[in-house]
DNA sequence: CCACATCTGTAGTGAACACTACATATCTGG
DNA sequence: CCAGATATGTAGTGTTCACTACAGATGTGG
């Protein structure tokens, strides 16, 4: 028995640009023919590869996280937990305003609200947003074995609190802050850190 | 010549059903027919009222940051800078997290990102954070001259970093985060301001 | 009580949406 | 070269959306 025609298109190549449609518009103001458009498919072709709309977006946020993750690595390689902080924060204001990208984050503007029939999204996202937050949290826990972070230092109350100025730079870089300013956010928030970090001698 | 027929609804009290409709669903997201059911009134009425949905949701919003704003002026009224944010970020906690409203803020859940033809829903909402940013910022210039803020302190700056965990901490309430967690989140962004105000004596 | 103005409820309107039936094209295994 | 299997492009499907035409109801001024 043959194994049938093969795909015509580049089934990565393509969820670059649905992940880009879904990061422009959020996930319910993404539309199937801007979609196809972007992805250079017709419909057909995306439901045989995806199985719908809800499905392309889960590939979509596989991808993003995937990418993600393998700078995450690098940030918590950080030496310290200040330093964590600050990588990962003005690596955000850097990323978030990349011109090669639509602005903000995707894990954000893909769908904070949404409407019925897609209440999982948002859920969905807040799931990929705490995987990020979890590895900070560890990582904090080891910066406080280390003697890094102060012992009143509460390494998940940390976690949370870089994690939510991620989110809330996301959504200024996406309401058109420019660089210079997330930068500056990204510089206060660190202090909140280094308060809780353990005087060097 | 005669007035017309009386309305039969108080149109402040169907926006504030509408604005819990675009709270919980976004504007997107929010439908004509779970407006009108929420308001208890039928469509005619609504758009002789408020012209179409756009309409609908400006006038939720006029309503929405009027009382935000009678709240604002406690804030900002804090003797220092640092208890200015302690009060905006501890509150801000206590009200997305209320089960009388739906969780987060409506000018977060309200749309960041939004499709063909709601293109000016997020610029409309951004503005709106964008008026408490700036009263932080008065209010930290004043901090400044006070000498309550060090002299190297940036008001902007901290106003812009404020406003960020204030929006933050609106997208994590809305997926879920407890209030306990966003007064962790608090209390660490507190120490940010804190390193930047003067020390006592 | 009548002319007029505004509101209300019913019942739709056209447009846009996610999704798909179907015929055709292109592959593999035998 | 043929049979089976999968992909593709065209052209739709039914549903839901924001919005409205219209007729009747309810008010005011003369």
């Amino acid at each position: 028995m043959g194994m049938g025609r093969p795909r015509e298109f580049d089934a990565e190549t393509a969820l670059d640009q649905a992940m880009e449609v879904f990061w422009r518009h959020g996930y319910e103001g993404a539309t199937i023919a801007q979609l196809t458009e972007a992805m250079g498919i017709n419909p057909p072709s995306l439901y045989a590869c995806f199985g719908n709309k809800e499905g392309l977006l889960k590939a979509a946020l596989d991808r993003y996280t995937k990418l993600r993750n393998v700078w995450m690595d690098e940030v918590v390689a950080a030496p310290t937990a200040r330093d964590v902080a600050e990588r990962m924060l003005m690596g955000i204001a850097d990323k978030q305003t990349d011109p090669a990208n639509p602005p903000g984050c995707l894990l954000v503007q893909g769908g904070i609200a949404c409407g019925t029939g897609s209440e999982s999204v948002p859920f969905e996202l807040a799931a990929r947003r705490a995987e990020n937050e979890d590895q900070l949290r560890d990582r904090f826990i080891r910066a406080k074995a280390e003697g890094d972070l102060k012992e009143s230092a509460d390494p998940a109350a940390l976690a949370r609190y870089v994690s939510a100025v991620s989110v809330g730079m996301g959504v200024m870089a996406s309401s058109g802050s420019d660089r210079e300013a997330l930068q500056q956010v990204a510089s206060v928030a660190v202090q909140a850190v280094e308060a809780q970090s353990a005087n060097r001698t």
